[in-house]
DNA sequence: ACTATTTTCTTTTTCGAAAATCTTTCTACT
DNA sequence: AGTAGAAAGATTTTCGAAAAAGAAAATAGT
């Protein structure tokens, strides 16, 4: 239970500049979804400063901006925590994120020109290098995996013109993610069909058929939550 | 476009003590939604801690937290303005908050005990007081107004068991707040039906009649809006 | 032995000065 | 004149020290 200092999980170039700015809530984010905190964890301001090697004020801002998503409660005077999970919250996120994207994604092909789908392809590309890789290789690639997963779902219903319906989803697709991470130490096999199912979601997107995609989505969600469920 | 210091609308006691901590997210989100502060609009951090009491950092921490939700917009280095509205957004805001808020409405009024029930009336009680009043004097005490019917529609779901769908409609109740505020000055006949169009609304509730609440509160959100539309 | 109070230690919260950034104004040159 | 570049000014952003608040330990009293 105690928070010993963990090393960061991304730091993108470990070059002479480390860049160190204000990227700080993404990379929170990123090690909260990818469960580096793990729920009802306290965020301890003196860990942190040091672990992002910013001040306190920048962490504060960080902390509360993931509170207003929803990844971290704030108590009064006690600090941070990571918000927690549960099986009834995960079949929530589920529904409303499904709902979400199954719209987006029929509003997307309506409008998606062609630099859509030249970044749809783009990015699938990009996943695809690291869905490729054996096992091993991947996971310890896991976190550009959750990035570039994430790029890629989101790439599809970029063309949706609904800016809030993509809002929307997007605050439920990280929240997912969180999730979603557990699983990432399921067997081999069982990921395996992730890698056809974005395929096929991305041939039904370029295709324009909405049905087949908003099912494709949907399966492909929906399997993911359940195999969660039962990890979790 | 120059933005001169006003006075807080917000100064809940205007004694010896203005307690005076961190709730400035409330207020300064209260000021935007009552658009004190109208869109486009900088916010400079030299105005703003005069006005609200507090230092930087506070007052940063609020603004970021207002960004997730969706109130002001920060760019680069060039510090944080009040979002723009359009016609297009509060079509889509309001789409998505009925949608919400139906299906809230309907889990409520499954879910609801007795304690849900007495709440509804003792906050709706609190909102008639106001909308009782001549136009003169409500218009006095809009922003009590503005906080009481926040109240009576979240009153009206807090029986709604999903707290993300409760979350959503939440977020979105805001938005449309902030649009609904230019109905201010619309001319006093017009806003005179909304008195009962509540009261139906809370016997439909109590009353358990879930089509007829879900029903009375579409026509309701979408009367409101229609109505900002036209002055927009 | 148990509770209440004080003391000490830890952690959060607030604040404003200094650094970094962006904007505007002024100057020099073609 | 017009434009590029430099200097000055204004604003944001970052940071850590000091104040406030909370938790834990120690002491005293019943």
């Amino acid at each position: 239970m105690t928070s010993g200092i963990v090393k960061p999980a991304s730091t993108p170039t470990p070059r002479s500049e480390t860049s160190g700015s204000r990227d700080v809530l993404t990379r929170l984010r990123t090690d909260i979804i990818s469960s580096i905190f793990e729920p009802e964890t306290r965020l301890k301001f003196a860990d942190m400063t040091k672990r992002y090697d910013v001040g306190i004020g920048t962490l504060r801002e960080a902390l509360s901006q993931l509170s207003s998503e929803g990844f971290v409660t704030v108590e009064a005077g006690k600090g941070f925590k990571v918000s927690p999970v549960s099986a009834e919250e995960l079949l929530e996120i589920t529904d409303h994120f499904i709902t979400f994207e199954k719209r987006a994604v029929r509003e997307a092909i309506t409008h998606g020109d062609e630099d859509w789908e030249a970044n749809i392809v783009a990015v699938h590309h990009r996943l695809s290098l690291i869905e490729a890789l054996p096992w091993e290789r991947r996971m310890e690639r896991h976190s550009e995996w959750v990035e570039r997963h994430r790029d890629f779902h989101e790439a599809i219903v970029a063309a949706c013109p609904g800016r809030w319906l993509f809002r929307l989803r997007s605050i439920m697709f990280d929240q997912l993610d969180r999730y979603r991470f557990v699983t990432k130490r399921a067997p081999k096999g069982l990921g395996g069909r992730k890698f056809e199912e974005h395929r096929e979601i991305m041939a039904a997107a370029l295709a324009r058929d909405a049905d087949l995609a908003a099912d494709l989505i949907e399966q492909h969600i929906r399997d993911t939550s359940e195999r969660a469920i039962k990890l979790l």
